[in-house]
DNA sequence: ATTGTGGCCTGCCCGC
DNA sequence: TGCGGGCAGGCCACAA
């Protein structure tokens, strides 16, 4: 499903095709699908005449700004793919149907020229809103320091896992990706989140950053070692030990209870 | 404030 | 072989 490492190749893709095309036309065909009251005539009135000049990604979140000012930002769920001139932005998606059709078209812009930058979302879990507010996002996890990960765990009781995938504290990291970093960083998803030491800190740091560059490199969130054993059945890669699978912050999680802990 | 839970959405897989 | 119940999880509303 589309984490960081997703929406980064939907943001190339929109700065390499989408930029500097005057837009003719707005499609919102699904109004469940603008959120924080945005609706379709609004979008019209801002965007239809302008211009996209830059696209920029905050964790799971791509904002193209648009030229008179105006600020689009796409969510993705976890099935929502960008299509700039029926060239997708990633391949397969775990979780989503490989099937291209225009049904699952949940907004698009038309630009005059002909072409179409479209969100194609089969199960509607993700959203469009004008002018979002952009500080409801905490730091991205791509460039993310070890004094921006110490405040974003500080004084939390409820488990590592559930924090690190709070878009509020810490940008970009969802299921899958949480899994792999602490298979990787050697930590159990259950530890209290507020508890670790400066090494153990430094140590998940390390391994966001790194797992997050790595999956952008590779093509995706479902690219990391741990994905193939991420099933009944499955053995840890790096020790054999059976995998564990548990329930933590309402998401299924899979990891080693030998060597994290 | 923080943490946990349920529901939304739909395609696909597994077991009967 | 066909069918239907779970399952997948990002995100939000809501409860405690």
């Amino acid at each position: 499903m589309p984490e960081l490492p997703e929406i980064e190749a939907y943001r190339m893709l929109a700065e390499q095709l989408a930029l500097d095309r005057p837009i003719a036309e707005v499609q919102a065909p699904d109004a469940w699908y603008l959120k924080g009251g945005t609706d379709a005539a609004s979008l019209r009135s801002a965007l239809v005449g302008a211009s996209l000049r830059r696209a920029r990604r905050r964790g799971k979140v791509l904002y193209l700004d648009a030229d008179p000012a105006a600020v689009v930002s796409l969510r993705f769920g976890m099935t929502g793919r960008l299509v700039v001139d029926d060239v997708a932005g990633v391949g397969d998606l775990l979780y989503s149907t490989r099937r291209q059709d225009a049904v699952y078209d949940r907004f698009g812009l038309v630009f005059a020229d002909g072409g179409r930058l479209v969100v194609r979302d089969p199960r509607r879990l993700g959203g469009v809103e004008l002018d979002p507010a952009e500080d409801r996002l905490g730091p991205d996890a791509r460039t993310l320091t070890v004094a921006e990960l110490r405040h974003a765990l500080a004084g939390g009781s409820g488990p590592l896992k559930a924090r690190l995938m709070d878009q509020a504290r810490l940008a970009g990291i969802g299921n899958l990706l949480a899994d792999e970093i602490l298979w990787r960083a050697g930590l159990s998803p259950l530890r209290p989140a507020g508890e670790l030491t400066p090494a153990q800190l430094r140590r998940l740091r390390t391994h966001i950053v790194g797992t997050v560059e790595r999956a952008i490199d590779r093509g995706g969130s479902h690219t990391g070692d741990l994905m193939i054993a991420r099933r009944r059945g499955g053995c840890c890669p790096r020790d054999g030990t059976p995998l564990a699978r548990d329930q933590v912050g309402g998401r299924t999680t899979w990891w080693c209870p030998t060597h994290q802990r």
